[in-house]
DNA sequence: GCAAGGTATGTCGAATCAGGCATAGCACAA
DNA sequence: TTGTGCTATGCCTGATTCGACATACCTTGC
């Protein structure tokens, strides 16, 4: 956010803050949930850069369209483990997707 | 394992692979698998610099020593997520982390 | 031998996560 | 507008993973 929009909302009553402020995570937490957004958007990334649809991706991976989306939006009942399996199914090596959350 | 070795092996009758092989797994599984023996390892590897046992890591994870034997283990019921997040309470960094799986 | 400290293994009930279905939303062409 | 293709969201049910407990299995020192 840039520096004078936060001093109008501030002046204006808000508080101004992050996500990690907002929801109180520790910072295990936060970096937790950074790894887990960053895999999410690599992995739209990966689709897009084929060309596919959720759906034919969620056939590539043996899943349904709708555990795509929830993948590319880091939902609450996507574990990291899935992710990391659908970006080696996506032929991502190690090594990039080290790269993706390093 | 050192080909003198492997030619005894095989004269006897033995045939000699990998584990990946033998347990007819693809290449994304064999990463999957790998990754996953990575972190295990480092947890371990963390651990003991420490100079802690498995309960008083578990202690401070929150969880119990036999658990912690099975996150060191690589066991089956242990999931990568169960992994990051110890690795990640235990101090390293997503950027620490990248460099045990690239 | 055996006792103690640490680690591994098997099992359980509870919590989480999986795939799948239905449907809502959204953008765009006809 | 309506229809069409794609994506997002909510819920259900079964599978997987969780922490926990009990207990077996080493080592090491007595």
């Amino acid at each position: 956010m840039d520096p004078a929009k936060q001093r109008r909302l501030e002046a204006a009553g808000w508080r101004v803050g992050t996500a990690a402020e907002f929801l109180k995570l520790s910072p295990e937490e936060s970096a937790y949930v950074e790894m887990k957004f960053l895999l999410s958007r690599r992995l739209r990334d990966a689709r897009l850069k084929e060309g596919l649809t959720q759906a034919e991706l969620a056939e590539r991976l043996g899943s349904s369209q709708s555990r795509v989306a929830k993948m590319e939006a880091g939902d609450r009942s996507v574990s990291i483990d899935l992710l990391l399996r659908a970006l080696l199914q996506m032929g991502l090596s190690p090594r990039q997707i080290a790269r993706v959350i390093g």
